[in-house]
This record gives structure tokens, C-alpha cells and sequence, in this order.
DNA sequence: TATAATTACTACTTAAAGGTAGAATTAATC
DNA sequence: GATTAATTCTACCTTTAAGTAGTAATTATA
């Protein structure tokens, strides 16, 4: 009843750039070391992240990464979509399947009010609303 | 963000006993076949209950499984705990860590109010509760 | 007692997540 | 142009979850 480890990394990598005022280009070195990610993992996240479009990369000596998009517009749903780890609306929190509108679960009825706060949580929090609270390791 | 397999099984198996009336035995063939679950994975899943104590096996011909307590007693959150899969206090759904009280993550307030829906709806749905309702595949 | 039906045990295989290594590519600076 | 600091790519290794196979142990019944 986890994130994945990528999801996490994710979010803690993002909430930790959005922290940092004025736009400048973090590495993955520095990230790497203040987060305490495995560089090498990192810099696969990284990538993803980059290919998805949710920041942009600048390679060779004095690169990094910065948001492409406005920190307001990236919801943490985006993030865990990358990594298949969002919540979908056909797909419980228990995911035990078998849902049809015919034969709901035993559980449904339970675990829909859950759910549906998860969703939301997840879809609505920015990682603006994040930047600025809490730690971000 | 989901259960594992094991524990959603089991739930499935579980509340599916629950379902039937007095308590004769079930034994896996049937199980396996009713919930779809593949037959040995499923008896594996079954020596970890009885190991637990949440059922009981007889072994030999005519034998099977039946429940051990209560099914008022048995809450979905025994069944998580078996497989590690239940939501800890000191750990939250998101996983991220490093909470400490003097260090929380940029996330724990939005994430504190379903964390403690499920573990309220892990801890206090009972075996009992679930059964009756809803198709137990 | 022999047989058939059942769970339990041991060990293996497969698939996915998590993580690592090294070389290739890019670009600023000396 | 060479050097250096950075990302990216390809490929691999490790760990864990998921699933399978075969056999041993158990017990009711014929
Ligand atoms: S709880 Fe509802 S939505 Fe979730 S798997 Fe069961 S029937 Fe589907
Ligand atoms: S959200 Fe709170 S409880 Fe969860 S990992 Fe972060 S600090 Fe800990």
C-alpha cells in the first residue's frame, strides 16, 4: 500500500526544485547528494521526467534541470502518472478488480469514500501549494 | 498504489468463506475455481492464514478449510498485516519517510486525512461486515 | 489395508521493480 | 581546439513479488 520508489524520488526531487527560488538549473549531483537518491537512479528519473515534458534538461558543463511548466501547473498526479502509480477512475485503491457496474466487490462501498479523497488530493495539490512546506528530503 | 496480490486474494477468499452459510469446509479446488485465483498459489496463500491462526485446515480426504474465529473478530487489517501490506502509524500511505516529527515531508498535511480514513476502514471492517454484500470474485 | 482426496513442504521459474556501470553526447570555459 | 562538467543511452545486475511443479504427509472411505 506504497508509492513506488520512482514516484517518490519524483515528488521529493520536484517539491525540492520548486523550493528553490528564482528558476536556476539544478544538477543531479546536487540533487543526488540533498536528497539522498542514488545518483545514477536519479538520473534515470530525470530523464523521464524530462522526456514527459515536465522539465527541461540543459546538457554539457553548467547544465541541469528547470521546470518547463509553471510549478502551479504540475499536479502531483502528473508526476505519478509517469510511473503508472496514479489512481484511476475505473481502478480501486484495492484494485481488486472485477469491477462492472454489475458485480461491485465486497468492499466498494468502504473504500470509495477513501478513494475518491486520494483522487483528489492527488490531482488538485500543485507542487506550488507544496514549495515552501515542510522539508523536502 | 495498490495491495498485493496476496492480500487482495486473500480478502477475496476470505470474504467469500465468510459468505457461505454454517461453516462447513472449503476446500482449494473449489476456492481456486470460484475466485479464479491459480490453484497453487492459492494454497500457499491459504498455509499462511492457517499458519496465522486466522483459519484452519484439515488435512486428507473430505478435509478443506474453515474459519477459526469469529468472522466478527477478523478484520482487513489482519489480513494486510500478514502480508505487510497494512498501513503502519509511523509510516504513511505515501511512504515518502524521513517523518520525524521535527521533519515532515512537504506532503503530510494534505496526505494525513485519507491516510487515517483507510487505516480506519482497514481496522474496523470486519469479515462479518463484508460478508452478504456485494460478489465475492 | 489400499485408494483417493486432500493440505503442506521444498524448490524452482518468471516478471517487475529497483539500482548500477560505463561509454557516448553535449556545451561552456580555458 | 582541448578540457571539463554535465546529461543521455544502453546494458546489465540485484532483489522481491508472483506463480508453478513435484512430492510428501494426512485421513476418510471403500
Ligand atoms: S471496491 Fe469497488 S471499485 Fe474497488 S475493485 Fe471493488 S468493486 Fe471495483
Ligand atoms: S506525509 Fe507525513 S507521515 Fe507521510 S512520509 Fe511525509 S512526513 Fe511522514
Amino acid at each position: 500500500m506504497q508509492l513506488s520508489n520512482s514516484s517518490k524520488y519524483a515528488i521529493r526531487i520536484l517539491a525540492y526544485m520548486a523550493d528553490q527560488k528564482d528558476s536556476k538549473l539544478m544538477n543531479a549531483t546536487e540533487l543526488a547528494e540533498a536528497l539522498y537518491i542514488p545518483y545514477k537512479f536519479l538520473t534515470k528519473i530525470m530523464t523521464e521526467l524530462v522526456k514527459v515534458g515536465l522539465v527541461v534538461s540543459i546538457r554539457g558543463r553548467e547544465g541541469g534541470y528547470k521546470f518547463e511548466k509553471k510549478t502551479s501547473e504540475i499536479m502531483v498526479s502528473d508526476i505519478l502518472d509517469i510511473f503508472n502509480d496514479s489512481i484511476k477512475d475505473e481502478q480501486c485503491v484495492l484494485g481488486i478488480g472485477f469491477c462492472n457496474g454489475l458485480c461491485k466487490c465486497a468492499l466498494h462501498d468502504q473504500w470509495m469514500e477513501p478513494k475518491l479523497l486520494l483522487q483528489k488530493m492527488f490531482r488538485e495539490s500543485s507542487l506550488e501549494d507544496i514549495a515552501g512546506r515542510g522539508c523536502k528530503i
